[in-house]
DNA sequence: CTAATTAGCGTAGGCGATACGCAGTGCGGG
DNA sequence: CCCGCACTGCGTATCGCCTACGCTAATTAG
């Protein structure tokens, strides 16, 4: 009764707190080696290319031994989804709540970009991880000197997280679409105008009659810019709602 | 030379634009028949279900043959994503910008809450289907009246498509992981308290302390607020930049 | 030393995507 | 009127994937 037996598999893995054993064949393999080297396979070939057989031959093992390590290929998308995010780095001291937010929507932004696949995994459940953890604290704290109720302090991060996880999905899997298929994006505007009729979608219409979508090479630096112009925006409204809260 | 060939093949499937020729057999299967068997299977057994023998079974067919009318299965899932989405219901007339956009975004939301998987989906590309595109229309059109630029417009609705983007992964995809493993919700809180050490992540252990994560059982309602929460940050500083553009 | 425990792994089953080529169908030109 | 051709449906087969199961060997407790 050490430890109380309620820990999901998991988050225990991943927390590190799995039971020490002594006996038998010493381990050649480590949960983290396994998360490690499945998360270099992501970087080097995108996320389809990890199997569990191509994890195991980087490791130089046979794929069913990582089964005794590993209970699915499931949990293993869980562990990366927490190794890959790293630890984020300490707000700048003395920033207000702010650029306390702004920094640290940015720094999930460059931890994330770092591994493309990310925004593929799927979402199993609340963060649980201790990389995940330190980030939600990390953006909590941001908010430490606004007297805000916990609660809201809660409500104003889980919007932040919800708006850069729209970022991280559309500018990943964009910046992945585009680099497997340009033309899909350089051929853009002239696609929409071959099939968009005023009369049926006149709001589009007018945009691209302004010429809104002809210049699409700098894809990334409009990402970037839409980001922050939707990020600001939704920090103005974070601030009406802490001036209103004093 | 009537259509000019540079459409993509996708977009020209979703807008129906194929060649129609006279020779050779009837077929007895249509884009739009595969498609919809593919949603109705996703609706009933997830996403992961469809597989191209699953739908071709449905449809009472083999199952190469659905790769006369499907190059793969990636482009199946694109044909999905724009059909999912069906027609967006007209905004209300006479309403403002902002009770426009309100409204985009809870369509937006109800429509593919209709479709579970839909967050699980591949973006390969720019919205370039007929729905997708009507979406992005109505969302311009709330705007008309706010005499900002196009591409001022364009920003805005990016940003609020990110955000909704953002939702939707996070609550269908908590939702999903809800319903098969109800535990790792309810136990949340205990579960972080037993992990999070107050000198390591201090702001969530305040959180904590306060209990915010203690009743986690009205779910759905947590989201739908905290949604609410968020876009209407988002639409005051969109307040704030159309002021300050007039 | 002996028995218990556990790591590594070989085998095999089941499912998924899809390349390839054949058979039959029905329209167009002669 | 009929033949050839374009096109559909589909059977076969290959390859890769996840993983259940059970054996073998290593290691340590007693």
């Amino acid at each position: 009764m050490s430890e109380q037996p309620e820990l999901p598999a998991d988050v225990a893995l991943m927390w590190g707190l799995r039971d020490v054993t002594k006996r038998g064949p010493k381990p050649s393999l480590s949960v983290g080696d396994i998360t490690r080297a499945a998360i270099e396979l992501a970087d080097a070939e995108g996320l389809a290319a990890v199997s569990m057989a191509r994890v195991a031959e980087r490791l130089g093992n046979s794929t069913m031994a990582l089964y005794r390590h590993v209970k699915s290929k499931d949990e293993l998308l869980v562990l990366m989804s927490d190794a890959a995010l790293e630890r984020p780095e300490p707000l700048p001291a003395g920033a207000d709540w702010r650029a306390g937010l702004t920094f640290w929507a940015k720094g999930v932004l460059t931890a994330v970009r770092r591994h493309r696949w990310y925004a593929k995994l799927p979402i199993s459940g609340p963060p649980a991880g201790p990389n995940n953890l330190a980030w939600f604290d990390s953006a909590l704290g941001a908010l430490k000197d606004t007297g805000l109720s916990e609660e809201s302090k809660v409500g104003i991060v889980m919007g932040l997280m919800t708006y850069v996880q729209g970022e991280m999905r559309l500018s990943m899997d964009l910046a992945t679409g585009f680099s497997e298929n340009p033309d899909a994006f350089t051929r853009y505007g002239a696609t929409l105008s071959r099939v968009v009729d005023p009369r049926e979608l006149p709001a589009l219409a007018k945009v691209l009659a302004a010429g809104v979508f002809d210049q699409v090479d700098a894809f990334e630096v409009t990402e970037e810019a839409d980001f922050d112009f939707g990020l600001q925006l939704y920090l103005n409204g974070v601030a009406g709602f802490i001036d209103r809260a004093e």
